[in-house]
Formats: C-alpha cells, sequence, structure tokens
DNA sequence: CATTTGGATAATGTATCCAATATCACCCCG
DNA sequence: CGGGGTGATATTGGATACATTATCCAAATG
C-alpha cells in the first residue's frame, strides 16, 4: 500500500475556516469595496453555511483590521488611507529589517533554494500575466526570509501588515515595468542572502519597497479614492 | 449566576465585550496557569452567558495570540518561553523607538501633563502596594507617550505585545527596589520627553525595558517553569 | 501482556430560534 | 415647508438545540 497518501489523511476544514479563508481571498481579490458593510445573512447564504461561522470569521478579520465594527451596526471592509498605507510600509521596513538579520544568522540553503524557486514561479506567473498566482508567490518569496528569522510573532505581525494592503498589489502589478522591476529586485534580494550581505540586503529590501509605495502614492493621491 | 461579574454585566454594550474584557483581565491576574484549557461551557457559567459570546471572545484572543486553539480540541491559555519574551521584547524596543521619534515630532504639553499624571498614579500605588493599579497606571504612562504618536497600527501592535507579557509585571513589581527603579526611570523618560531630546529618550527607554527583562529573565530561568 | 477496537462520555462546531437594537419611512405638529 | 417624534422593518446579538469530533476506558484479540 502507498502509505504516505494514507498517512495524509485530511481532515474536512471547519467551518469557520472555510468562511475565513473566502473572506480573505475576497477582500483582497476586490470583490467588496472599502466601507461596504458586510452582512451576516447574505455572506452565510453565499457560502452556504448558517451565521455563527461568518460571525466568527469576522472576529479574526476585525482584530487584523482588516474590517472595522461598531456595535450593533455591524461589520464591513477597512479602507486604506494613504497615511495608513506609508503607517504600514513604514512599519514593514522596520520589521522586515530586523528579520533579514536574524535570517542572515540563521542562513540556510534550503531557505535560499526556496527563495530561488519563489522568484522564479513569480516570474513564470508574470510572463503569464497571471497577477493572482503572481501576488502568491510573491508572497512566499517574502516570507520566505521573514520565517527563516524564527521570530514568529514578528512573522505574523508583518502577514497582517501585509494583508492590508495586498489588495493594491493587483494595482501595482498591473503595470509590466513595474513587474520587470519586481523580478530584478527578487534577484538582488536573493544574491545578497546568499552573500551574506545583512547590509545590502536590507538595503535592497527598502528599495522594493519603496518602489511600490512610490507607485502606489500616486494612485492612491488620485482624485475620487477615498 | 457570577456573582460581581453578573453585576457589571451590561456595562459594555455588548456580551461578547464584557467576557472579552473579563477574560483578558483573568489572564493578566494569573487566574489561569499557562497551558490550561478553556472550557466554553464554565466560562459561559462563570459569566452568566451563553457559549456564543465566549466563543466569539476566544477567537479575538486567539488572534492577538492570548490563548492557542485547535479545531474540535478547543483554546487553552498561552504560555511564554524565555525565548518568546525576549521576542516581544525586542519587537517592542524596534516600535516604541519609532514611536519615540514620532511622539518628539508632535511633542505637546498635554501629553506631557498626562505622562507626569500616570507617573505619579504609578508612584502613589506603588507606595499603597497595589500591585493592580500600579499595573494600570504603568500602561497609561507608556501609551500616552505612544499615543502622541500617531500610528494607530503601530500603537495596537504594542498593546498586543504588552498584553502578552503583562502577568510577568506582577512578577517584577513584586520586588520592592524594582518598584523604585521604575519610577526612577519614568521620571527621566518624562525629562527627555519634556526637553524634547529623542536620542536619550529611546536611550531611556531601551534601559527600562532592559531592566525588566533582567529581571524576568532569572525567574524564567529557574528550572520547574514551562 | 501489549495492542487495538468499540462504545460511552464530554467537549466543540453549527444551525435555528428568539431578543435587542438600529435604521428609515412616515406622520404629526409647529 | 421643515423638524422631531414614532412605529415598521431589517440587522445584529444571544440562547438553545442539535451534530460532529475527540477522549477515555474497558473488553477482546493476538
Amino acid at each position: 500500500m502507498s502509505e504516505d497518501a494514507a498517512k495524509e489523511f485530511r481532515r474536512p476544514p471547519t467551518a469557520q475556516a472555510f468562511v475565513l479563508a473566502e473572506l480573505r481571498r475576497a477582500i483582497i481579490a476586490g470583490d467588496f469595496l472599502p466601507g461596504e458593510p458586510l452582512r451576516q445573512n447574505t455572506l452565510a447564504e453565499r457560502f452556504g453555511v448558517s451565521r455563527v461561522p461568518v460571525r466568527e470569521a469576522f472576529k479574526v478579520l476585525e482584530s487584523e483590521g482588516q474590517v472595522v465594527y461598531e456595535p450593533h451596526r455591524g461589520h464591513k471592509v477597512a479602507s486604506l488611507s494613504l497615511t495608513d498605507l506609508l503607517e504600514v510600509y513604514r512599519l514593514r521596513q522596520l520589521l522586515e529589517a530586523e528579520a533579514a538579520q536574524a535570517a542572515v544568522r540563521n542562513r540556510s540553503d534550503g531557505v535560499l533554494a526556496a527563495m530561488r524557486a519563489s522568484a522564479r514561479d513569480v516570474e513564470a506567473a508574470s510572463a503569464a500575466g497571471d497577477l493572482l498566482k503572481m501576488t502568491e508567490a510573491n508572497r512566499r518569496f517574502h516570507f520566505e526570509l521573514l520565517a527563516a528569522a524564527q521570530m514568529p510573532r514578528l512573522e505574523r505581525i508583518v502577514q497582517v501588515l501585509w494583508d492590508a494592503t495586498e489588495a493594491y498589489r493587483f494595482v501595482y502589478y498591473g503595470a509590466e515595468h513595474n513587474r520587470a522591476t519586481v523580478e530584478r529586485e527578487h534577484a538582488g534580494i536573493v544574491q545578497a542572502y546568499a552573500d551574506g550581505d545583512v547590509g545590502l540586503l536590507v538595503a535592497l529590501m527598502d528599495e522594493h519597497r519603496e518602489h511600490a509605495v512610490d507607485a502606489l502614492r500616486t494612485f492612491l493621491e488620485a482624485p475620487s479614492r477615498p
């Protein structure tokens, strides 16, 4: 018998986990407009569950800042102002610099290989014009490094910050020359990590982030945006 | 039908907010041992509510890292290892340095007065031997400065990190000479803020934190502790 | 004797029902 | 014509009932 197939017994995920994952995906994909109220009944029907798991998923998203909540008035999707975006990226700068140092301290070939593989996935998805896959691979790329830092709280915080702006990554990747920039910068980051050059690594990551912020700044400063 | 818990039942707008606040207080006060399972039924009875608001409060605490969760196995109180404690304080160091700089940039007399008032409250509670009030006033003191930074996400992150170690603050304050150290250091921090000396302010805050870590390190390194 | 298997028990997960609150259209009154 | 109450309705909050899953122990099996 093929034992590893049987060993990987996969239990059906709970409904709340399913709803949570779907809500995350929907928010990231922009299915809801910022500020749009999230009705428990509507979403429960849409997912084929009762309102209870929906409410519990709301609580998680609320404490992550993805949705805002007022008692007896319900939840609505949070909207990011330019100020919010700048704060998120500033915090990421601080935390990812720390993570980069720790990651270089416990540098491993496994992490390096995983980063290279994810970087290739980004390029492939970019070439194929699949922005969703590109954001996924891009996330994997960056969190390989963050996980290598072995600082679980830091990793979790950056995850939440990351998710808060995931919707804007589609915008950034929409332009071909932005995608080219991303791919080029990833290569530099991989090389700096391989060389164990912490100073360069942090500098390149800062630059990488700064390019995204600059592009999004003009987008968010455009009129008729919340 | 909980005794005094039921008395204040309707003070917060919703039961879940009440349960959440009570659970926070109980965890901080050490009513539960680390790793102890939190039974929904037990707590629902204790607070005089049904299991629904209890579960929603669990979801919030879970995403803050105060409790850990496994599907169909329930929630239990998270326990901090020494490594965890060091990570929390390292992250606070990074984030609070950033907050101090921003707070000095928008320095205001109102914040200064509030910090002085909270510092006095700390001293009064310390003199009275009321450790609970002392931790409350201490928290106010530090978050006056953090709020002045006008970075809501940073403030929220530090709040979560702060809460994760609140239980140990009782331990630290247990020794009289630690309390004296805290009061002295608060005075220095206030002065540095009043002078607008960012470098000194950050240095003093680092030192303040480091003293707590040193004291707790020996406590956590003692055998027979998780 | 170690292992496992079956079921009893207790806990969690979900659905449904009821209560409390906000929203809003409408009417009354100034 | 405008402002403020007032009830109908929709939505959220909470309680209860039911379903699913884990845990534990005892008996059967080798």
